[in-house]
RNA sequence: GCACCCGUAGCUCAGCUGGAUAGAGCACUCGCCUUCUAAGCGAAUGGUCGCAGGUUCGAAUCCUGCCGGGUGCGCCA
């Protein structure tokens, strides 16, 4: 896991405002000398929100505070109490042992945090100072092979990171990387123009295709071996001969059929809601890589091994890259040095982060390690953001092999299920349209496919299996969405506006409290993910902000309340459903109205 | 052989820049819809944090070794 050592801002006021008075207090209590050791963002840092609402909102640990003053956690905590209790968010601080916990006021609260979300005003925080540049590529499908729930979670991670960073404030550019050449499309084009007997299908040809490939596939190992395997060898040459020549029948074989395969990612990437600032293709990496790779052995900074050239790496424990092939052709590292460069020279980006499977860590260190060889300075700016497979119960996904749960079933599948589950009694009551059924079950869908994609930490292996995926209780996107369509539906009802008289301090229960202090939290944890590049923490927090407003929900009925009352507590829902409108945005799942 | 990843409740996973009683979901058991969406809420049950050492006032978290599972390591991408 790479960090992004982007510079985080002070941005939530509530834990400013915190840092500041226990900095004072360090300095009224230990001296100056003593207070310039602890910066403010460090002091800043050090809080985080307390185990139990109990022991207080907010809690400031002192042990990092212990080896500058030179005294023990719990005698400092004892000493600043006094010194802090005064700052006017404060409502109550307690020392308990090596703690300082705070209370914070409601009515802090309630403007800093739930005023904030009904206002915008929170989301439009700058979370890192600096204005760098990044880019992130993901979905690197190949064409002439089907799309299955592997490339899905590739997808739904490099969508949410790229808008978490947006949110953050990144200038961030997404890019993609499909790969339109290679021995693969030689494949399949060798079985659909000389074995296949089925009619091309009118629609999903995409699909169709990448079956091609498989057959193919299968059939040149069957073929192996026997007298048929020399023939195979040629033809195949052939085909690669005609697309590198680009002329042929196969070159406009290869140009009609890549356009099937690019059809079926673009419906792939439609129905994700994904767009791309950039397509490199593969192809148009090939010619210029090679041509590098050749200029780099001329200056003499590859070598010459067993009739192959590339650089030798041993020193770094890397191994031999290899760059030009015995044929004289390049690879995919090859491609890689090369498509490198185009991006920090097209772009001019700061980062450039590569969202790919782990099997490619020892590839993306050799290609970083060449081009930090080779003097390419913003070598050092390549970060390789590796995940871990989507498996089936019996194995390995291989769409060489065949054994794949296409991508657009499983859409079609979680789609209907919601229908036949939850949405066709809608129609059947005639309170809603076959349109809005429709629509609606897509955004259910994009949530609960997105949301079981990116909740797991990124090395974490996935074992799909379908049945699972359909059950939608418990901790799932649908959850969330169910979240916010109950809070914009109670909104309509109880005519929710942000000129409602509200009065903070009448918000005293357990859950309002758990779910305001929840919410000033939010900000951290988008913050928090961005620098790690990880999604789990945004799903944790809102599955755990869901729960909180689920408990209130339950709890505190809000439209038989006391006029004042009701338009506070009506005030933190919005601010929740705010939140979770913006959060789930961010992992790229819509938010329904109603569900 | 070398490198990287994983091992926490029956199952799927959080928690890992050391810190306050190890948390969820699913499954199982029991409650809650004449009241704002029950895709919900509450309660109960369930753990030698793979094993063994070490560092520390303090280890699921850091270090070392071992065991178990996975992936990668020159003419595929």
């Amino acid at each position: 896991m790479s960090d992004m050592n982007a510079n985080v801002n002070l941005f939530n006021p509530i834990y400013k405002a915190l840092a500041e008075s226990i900095s004072h207090a360090i300095k009224e209590v230990y001296g100056e000398s003593a207070a310039a050791e602890v910066s403010l963002a460090q002091i800043y840092s050090m809080l985080g929100l307390a185990p139990n609402l109990k022991m207080g909102h907010i809690a400031f640990a002192c042990f990092p505070l212990a080896k500058a003053l030179r005294k023990g956690p719990p005698q400092i905590a004892g000493e600043l109490k006094e010194h802090v209790a005064s700052c006017p968010i404060v409502a109550d601080v307690q020392a308990q042992g090596p703690y300082l916990n705070f209370f914070i006021k409601n009515e802090s609260l309630g403007e800093l945090v739930i005023g904030a979300a009904n206002s915008h005003d929170l989301f439009n925080a700058e979370l890192f100072t600096g204005d760098e540049k990044w880019m992130i590529e993901y979905s690197q499908p190949n064409t002439h092979k089907i799309l299955h729930v592997g490339h899905m979670r590739n997808l739904c991670l490099g969508n949410a990171l790229v808008r978490m960073c947006r949110y953050a404030g990144i200038n961030t550019s997404a890019v993609t990387y499909p790969g339109d050449v290679g021995t693969h499309v030689a494949k399949c084009l060798w079985y659909y123009k000389y074995h296949n007997k089925e009619a091309i299908p009118a629609e999903e040809k995409g699909a169709w295709l990448g079956q091609m490939y498989t057959k193919g596939n299968t059939l040149l190992e069957e073929q192996r071996g026997t007298e048929q395997e020399e023939e195979n060898r040629k033809a195949l040459t052939e085909i690669l001969k005609q697309l590198h020549d680009q002329e042929g029948e196969f070159y406009d074989l290869w140009v009609e059929t890549k356009a099937w395969s690019v059809e079926l990612m673009k419906e792939a990437y439609r129905w994700t809601d994904v767009e791309f600032d950039r397509w490199f293709w593969e192809s148009e990496v090939d010619a210029p890589s090679l041509k590098y790779a050749k200029e780099l052995f001329d200056q003499g900074l590859l070598v010459q091994d067993q009739g192959a050239i590339g650089m030798d790496l041993s020193d770094d424990k890397l191994g031999f890259c290899l760059l030009i092939k015995t044929d004289g052709t390049g690879l995919y590292a090859t491609k890689d040095v090369e498509l490198a460069r185009k991006k920090f020279k097209e772009f001019g980006v700061d980062k450039n982060i590569y969202v790919v499977d782990n099997r490619q860590a020892h590839h993306f260190k050799q290609v970083f390690k060449v081009l930090e060889k080779v003097g390419f300075e913003k070598a050092r700016d390549c970060h390789h953001l590796q995940y871990e497979m989507v498996e089936l119960p019996d194995g390995a996904m291989s769409s060489r092999k065949g054994n794949i749960v296409p991508l657009m079933d499983l859409v079609h599948q979680m789609e209907n299920t919601i229908k036949e589950n939850y949405l066709n009694k809608y129609l059947e009551a005639n309170e809603w349209g076959q349109e809005e059924v429709e629509k609606t079950a897509t955004m259910i869908a994009n949530g609960a496919i997105k949301y079981g994609m990116i909740r797991v930490d990124n090395n974490r292996k996935i074992v799909f299996d379908m049945q699972e995926w359909l059950k939608l209780d418990g901790e799932t996107g649908p959850y969330l969405q169910y979240v916010h369509a109950r809070i914009y539906s109670l909104c309509q009802k109880l005519e929710y506006n942000d000129e409602l008289q509200v009065n903070w301090d009448l918000l005293s229960t357990d859950s309002e409290t758990a779910l305001m202090v929840k919410l000033m939290d939010f900000n951290n944890v988008v913050a928090n993910g961005v620098q790690k590049l990880q999604t789990l923490g945004v799903c944790n927090y809102l599955y755990e902000l869901g729960k909180l407003f689920n408990s209130f929900y339950a709890e505190c009925p809000i439209g038989k309340a006391e006029e004042e009352l009701k338009h506070t507590r009506l005030a933190l829902a919005h601010a929740t459903g705010e939140v979770m409108r913006v959060g789930l945005d961010m992992l790229g799942i819509p938010a329904p109205q109603k569900m």
